[in-house]
DNA sequence: CATTACTATAAGCTGTACTTATGCTTAACA
DNA sequence: TGTTAAGCATAAGTACAGCTTATAGTAATG
């Protein structure tokens, strides 16, 4: 049976006139596109194409075939708007939450690829930390959230849909001429003498850090506060301490400071979506999961930004 | 992009109502419908059946689906058929002619496929012997030939299309009680002394064994010919001699004679399809060729019936 | 209550279809 | 006429989809 993913190579193909300008548009490479043409004229027994120097364009048996895909493609379009139809998908609303530094990496990537497939969906985001975000979504003020919890702590209850994206590790930020700047991998026990950096005191983040530090076995001395952590590395930078910065923050690293892993098991935070319990789900919210898991697989398939 | 087989999956589950006999009707299991239509609800976002103890059913969504999925296999259906149409396999004839052990096994194979792909053409077919068979196609009283060559002789001129579809071994047939019955491999010198049984000396095969004969340095001395190697299974099976017999006739290999492979390399016949050089092809010579050749394939894969 | 008729899921394997790397052909141009 | 650029084909390696077998779970049926 012809392949509809063939079909609409073999358009693309024909309206481009070459196949490696059809290999651009589908984001695949030339060699992807010439064998699926080599496959398509294998089962249709016959050339679909006349090749020339400077590409290709289609023959009679092409050009019959290129019609009935427009129109195969056209229906298969029709269908997965009925589905989305159906599925509340066309129109409707998701209002969301999430934590700041998903807000910089994790959701706009989401957001550009629910949009591309859910375009008539109203889409609203705002920032909170997990606390807030919590009674929010029980008080359906919120669709959707994407939150974070450390290690044997878990803020949903039954009453919540909850998927785990990602597990987000913390690393060291340095100045570059610290002592310890020199060392791959670094002990938090190590520590116990230096200034700190941190989120301000109140944040679920800082609190951790304290909670670490205190299981190596010393009392963090803060010197300085900022919920930015664009600031915060600032503040390294300028020398005024060292800091725990989780990964997702680490998208960008400024070039005078160094990140340095923890050993044996970093400090992490466990990264996650919640939504009400199924009944009470908007259409849109189990789509736009869906997208998140995705969008949370890429990243963590781009590898560590941090060795 | 929704997937066109999984698509004629739902549609056929639809109809039958349940997964298990759809599995029956598409020769699946019942396994593999499982899963496609579980990725199919999951493309989807939502169910399209209803689990019963007895069976599914369509839920509305399920339901819109198999609509549009009808309409899209119909089109690509259409799509299908006017590609056959083009490529001449609407009507029209295929005269073909093959030796007589490929007839007896791969033919049958192969056109069976044809039939199932092609219905309106009009297929006959011959037995011949190859040096019979080059000339008719020459003369155009054949459109494609199954014929076999012995190494380093070739019959085919460059105005022939030609493809390789197997190599076929030849094995030694020896009484059961032979003395040579118990060794698994046996060298053609070994040989010398016995009474053959061969097909009728004027045939290609016949003259390829005392060739083989004679390069292993003796005169091979033959009391019994026959062309039907039921026959000479027979011959061998009361005792007048020993027998060389291509595995493409050891399709039935009777129980009261023994098989024995031949070291180190043991003569082959090569399977070749012949037809006239392209220009002078008729439409359905490529696709039975595509067939032939997979055909081939299968059989290669099924492993050779002696080891 | 055991049996029957289903569907779901786990684990393993194979083949399809991608990528990267490379070679070949022809047009364009100095 | 050589050189470069544009474009297609093919080989080799890899990843993932989708199959099979095996097994477990569930509700009607006798």
């Amino acid at each position: 049976m012809l392949n509809m993913a063939r079909l609409k190579v073999l358009k693309e193909v024909a309206y481009r006139g070459s196949l490696s300008s059809a290999a651009d548009a589908l984001s695949y490479t030339q060699s992807a596109i010439s064998q699926q043409i080599a496959a398509l004229e294998s089962e249709a027994g016959m050339a679909l194409l006349e090749r020339h120097p400077r590409g290709v364009s289609l023959t009679a048996a092409g050009q019959t075939l290129v019609g009935h895909a427009e129109g195969i493609l056209a229906r298969l379009d029709a269908a997965e708007a009925a589905l989305s139809e159906i599925a509340g998908l066309r129109g409707g609303r998701l209002r969301m939450a999430s934590f700041p530094t998903a807000g910089a990496t994790l959701m706009p990537l989401a957001i550009a690829t629910f949009r591309a497939l859910h375009p008539d969906v109203e889409l609203t985001l705002v920032e909170a930390e997990p606390e807030e975000i919590v009674p929010r979504l029980r008080a359906a003020e919120l669709d959707l959230a994407l939150l974070f919890e450390f290690a044997s702590e878990s803020l949903l209850g039954e009453d919540m849909t909850r998927v785990e994206l990602l597990v987000d590790p913390m690393y060291l930020a340095l100045p570059p001429n610290h002592r310890l700047a020199k060392k791959a991998k670094l002990r938090l026990s190590e520590l116990q003498e230096e200034a700190w950096v941190q989120t301000s005191s109140s944040s679920p983040c800082a609190r951790h850090v304290v909670r670490c530090c205190h299981a190596a076995g010393f009392e963090p001395s803060v010197s300085f506060e900022s919920d930015d952590y664009q600031t915060v590395q600032g503040l390294v930078a300028a020398g005024v301490g060292v800091a725990l910065i989780p990964e997702l923050a680490l998208s960008v690293v400024r070039d005078d400071i160094v990140i340095r892993a923890l050993s044996p098991a970093p400090p992490v935070r466990r990264v996650i979506a919640a939504a009400p319990a199924s009944a009470r789900l908007v259409p849109a919210a189990p789509a736009m999961l869906g997208v998140l898991e995705e969008a949370a697989t890429h990243y963590k398939a781009l590898g560590a930004p941090i060795g």
